[in-house]
RNA sequence: GCCGGGGUGGUGAAAUCGGUAUACACAGCGGACUUAAAAUCCGCCGCCUUCGGGCUUACGGGUUCAAGUCCCGUCCCCGGCACCA
């Protein structure tokens, strides 16, 4: 209150977030800097974060993921690019569905405000988005054309109707997602969950699987581990189907049970065949039997989610009917098993007990006969089978299987493979992992499936006439039920094929379909006449998409899918919609909790926690602020709403400003990785940028009044001090554009702070020389920041001096004469032991440098006289003197 | 269960083609400035040590003159599994 500050600087110098970036945002958008059309006189750069999904307000998540677009844009323009970088929305999807039910705000509404308040979020973040171009899956100008094409792959056969199995909450009589059903029950009714088989639509993606798996070995800008799951995904296996005839005493009729399996070698194995709870034969068997039809009940409960068919305990039953062996005439039993699935393949498996161990776990809890048909390299099995080793299910040779013993698995599955199909019993197939996309949803909000269903015409694509089909908006959520279902004045309408009265279909589409292809829609945003036009092969592909890597397979797969689904229909040119992939990872923080009633955990903000430390730095304590109790301390978690340790971006930037919440995330991490959250974090980037606006005003007041008219740096000859200083600015900056390169932003920011650091303790004494040296280094160190701060970039930019709009500077590359070094230092090893260093001139030769090595008073005194065995020389690096 | 990824000081992380492990920060400790505090600046900061040095990249092996990096095995953590987006 008393206090007066004698060395408070002056006002400019007064690093003051909230003002510069106001300024700069202002600049940007009055001179519409963001704002690009096609231009065949630069390369262009289309430059693509995942749009978000309109929860609410931004979250760390998406700062993160917009930050590593923006920074990647920003640079590429300086590389003289042509850069679009568009936003939208991913508008349609449950969360709007249950803010409906909970807050009784129709969803269109809750929507359109989270969109409003998100946008001034991600403006006053200080992206380089081309606002022009936004769209919202919601808005029928958008969905329209998603219709549109629906009609068109439906019309070619791309998309067709069969069964789909569900999970069907019979209390809320409505369709559950998978992550609304929490250990098979419904997670607002409680109600034990029902599969159910319901019509559904379905896009052929496996028409394209071949193609999709094929495509993946020339992506080379996706990062390894995304190609691999996806291949895994796709899952193409090569294999034989297998036909068991039936038995006719027991089954009353003739036919063929289908089984395909990717080990055939061990046909003469399979003790056994196991049949889905909905295959034709398990309900022919339990028409007659109680006890079997209660099994086929018992398997229907629980939901579809493959995670938990995989991990629930495996059970079968024995239905009483055989098939025949092909090859042997053995008759075979017919069991119904929990874990075989009616969707996946023929809804039947031939089972092999002895090499595989899925089977070997069920044969041995049915006591169930195990017979063994090959011997592995590894010769495991001994007489008893039990335990069960992974050895087992190996390639080998084989036994126990008459003509075919002794051959190998390729030759006994070619050999097996040419017998079946002598017999007219199975054959080789290819067989795909990946399921055909079932695009159905028995949801509101959503876009609607344009078709109609005429008694007489049957099902009728929308015509182009009537599309768009407008999903009304002014709509009660309940929870129960479809509302467009109960909505006759949406479903009533005429075919129109033949005039007469039809049934409008009232499911809509998985809300991956709008993100199928929204970032084709951006190169044409304003066209009301077409899906796409000819500006989408000017911009497509996408050059570098940024996104969570927990898209690695569906969004990524499904888009690729529709990109060549759209060129199949000459809507755009290429195939790959994604060049270059950055699949970010997530953002965690700490977790605080006190245990509550019925062994619920309260958790607590880290906001409102204090810690305490020892006196190593290590926190041993945490307490709430509040009341000063201790809390325990939960570990690092995921930022979610569920475990209240999210921090918000707003009053993030509301306290440090933009510059301060994109450095620290971009410095915390390198992008691939998690980045922990640290408000320490967070205050040591804000000093950072106080320490660069200081030295910018002290270039500016002190510095820039000494710099000479002749301003050649490389033609200096500077005193070895400051030699040194710009050297070291120079390799900071080849190592940043190293680093750049390979998207390691983190290590950028190092260099950044080096350079600072390297400025700061520069020779002040030298006068016009360090000025010089100083402005070199500075004009590296904004043009450096850039994409990263823009706005404190560009302030100090203009305030120092520098030419023209920061935005349309050049990106700086090292100068060869500030980096030139007459002597270097290497490492002295003797066997492999670091025991010194050496100084030699930069041009040394491989025997000097040896020779030089072996007389060195270090290598003397550890070579204890003893003669050198090997002497390695790494140039420029070290010596290694092995005794 | 299946597929993919990760594990380096007290903490976030760095180490480019197998070549000085711990750059750059954060936290902590000590000092300067201040009536005091904040801010700022300077210094120290992997572990052990008989002060010669020895040890250290989740754990156990292996290859190599040399391994955080390559190979084999184990443990733990995370992402995805088709209706969350």
């Amino acid at each position: 209150m008393f206090s007066t500050h004698p060395r408070q600087p002056p006002m400019q110098d007064k690093y003051t977030p909230a003002a510069v970036e106001v300024a700069a945002q202002q600049h940007w958008e009055s001179t519409q800097a963001f704002k690009v059309a096609e231009d065949a006189g630069k390369p262009k750069y289309y430059c693509l974060s995942m749009f978000p999904y309109p929860s609410g307000k931004l979250h760390m998540g998406h700062v993160r993921n917009y930050t590593i677009g923006d920074v990647l844009a920003r640079y590429h323009r300086m590389r003289g690019f042509n850069v679009l970088q568009p936003m939208g929305w991913d508008a349609f999807g449950m969360p709007a569905e249950n803010a409906a039910i909970q807050n009784n705000v129709p969803p269109a509404k809750w929507t359109c405000a989270n969109i409003d308040y998100m946008k001034t979020q991600l403006k006053r973040l200080g992206f380089a988005i081309d606002w022009s171009r936004e769209l919202a899956t919601c808005k029928p100008d958008y969905y329209r054309w998603e219709q549109w094409l629906f009609t068109r792959l439906y019309q070619k056969g791309l998309i067709y109707k069969k069964l789909g199995t569900v999970n069907w909450d019979p209390v809320d009589e409505t369709v559950l997602a998978n992550e609304q059903v929490i250990d098979g029950r419904g997670w607002r009714s409680g109600a034990v969950i029902e599969k159910r088989e319901i019509p559904m639509y379905y896009m052929k993606i496996t028409a394209y699987a071949d193609e999709l798996l094929e495509a993946l070995d020339a992506l080379p800008g996706w990062p390894e581990q995304v190609k691999l799951m996806q291949k895994n995904w796709i899952g193409r296996s090569e294999g034989v189907e297998v036909h068991f005839p039936y038995e006719v005493s027991t089954i009353g009729s003739s036919g063929v049970l289908k089984v395909f399996t990717t080990r055939a070698d061990t046909l003469l194995g399979a003790t056994y065949v196991a049949v889905a709870a909905e295959h034709p034969l398990a309900l022919q068997a339990a028409a007659n039997d109680p006890e079997l039809a209660a099994f086929i009940d018992e398997c229907r409960h629980g939901g579809v989610a493959e995670a938990d068919l995989a991990t629930m305990e495996k059970k079968g039953m024995a239905t009483g009917l055989r098939v025949v062996h092909p090859l042997t005439g053995e008759h075979l039993p017919v069991w119904i098993a929990n874990y075989v699935l009616m969707g996946y393949g023929e809804g039947a498996v031939m089972a092999v007990p002895a090499h595989d161990e899925r089977d070997f776990a069920f044969a041995t809890k049915y006591r169930l006969p195990i017979r063994m048909v090959v011997r592995s390299t590894r010769d495991a099995y001994t007489d008893t089978v039990a335990p069960w080793q992974d050895a087992y299910a190996e390639q080998g040779r084989l036994v126990n299987s008459g003509k075919y013993d002794s051959l190998h698995f390729q030759d006994a599955v070619d050999a097996i493979a040419t017998d079946l199909a002598a017999k007219g019993l199975g054959a080789k197939r290819t067989q795909y992992r990946l399921r055909d996309w079932g695009i159905s949803r028995q949801r509101y909000w959503g876009c609607p499936i344009p078709m109609i269903h005429c008694a007489d015409c049957g099902d009728v694509p929308v015509p182009d006439e009537q599309l768009p089909v407008v999903l009304p908006e002014d709509v009660a959520v309940t929870g129960r039920g479809s509302p467009l279902a109960k909505m006759p004045r949406f479903y009533e309408c005429d075919c129109p094929k033949c005039g007469k009265q039809a049934k409008r279909e009232t499911d809509t589409m998985d809300t991956f379909v709008e993100s199928s292809w929204y970032f084709l829609r951006y190169a044409s945003a304003d066209n009301g006449q077409a899906m796409v036009d000819e500006r989408v092969n000017y911009w497509a592909p996408v050059d570098q998409y940024i996104g969570g890597i927990e898209h690695a397979i569906l969004h990524l797969l499904y888009s690729r899918f529709f990109t060549r689904a759209m060129r199949d229909e000459g809507l755009v040119d290429v195939s790959e919609p994604f060049t270059n992939l950055l699949t970010q990872g997530m953002v965690v923080a700490e977790t605080y909790y006190r245990d509550a009633d019925g062994g619920k955990k309260q958790w607590i903000n880290p906001a409102d926690v204090e810690v305490e430390r020892d006196e190593k730095g290590r926190i041993v304590a945490a307490k709430l602020t509040a009341d000063g109790a201790p809390v325990v301390i939960g570990g690092i978690e995921k930022m979610a709403k569920s475990k209240n340790n999210g921090v918000d971006p707003q009053a993030l930037v509301d306290q440090y400003g933009a510059d301060t919440a994109r450095l620290f995330i971009i410095f915390a991490a390198p992008p691939d990785q998690q980045l922990e959250w640290s408000d320490s974090g967070v205050e040591g980037a804000y000093r950072f940028l106080r320490r660069v606006w200081s030295f910018g005003h002290v270039f500016v007041s002190e510095l820039r009044p000494q710099l000479p008219a002749d301003r050649q740096l490389d033609a200096v000859r500077l005193p070895e001090a400051l030699a040194a200083v710009r050297r070291e600015i120079h390799v900071c900056l080849r190592q940043a554009n190293y680093d750049f390169g390979k998207h390691q932003f983190n290590t950028v920011v190092s260099a950044a702070m080096k350079i600072l650091n390297a400025l700061e303790k520069a020779p002040r004494e030298v006068g016009a020389a360090h000025a010089q040296v100083a402005e070199e280094g500075l004009d590296i160190l904004l043009r450096l920041l850039a994409p990263i701060t823009p706005h404190v970039a560009h302030a100090l930019w203009q305030d120092c001096g520098f030419a023209g709009d920061l935005l349309h500077a050049s990106w700086p590359e090292p100068s060869e004469t500030a980096l030139r070094q007459d002597e270097i230092d290497l490492v002295l090893q003797v066997n492999g032991k670091l025991r010194g260093t050496l100084r030699v001139a930069a041009g040394a030769s491989n025997s000097a440098i040896e020779a030089l090595a072996l007389g060195s008073e270090a290598a003397q005194k550890f070579m204890e006289g003893k003669p050198p065995r090997k002497v390695v020389v790494v140039p420029g690096r070290l010596v290694n003197i092995v005794v």
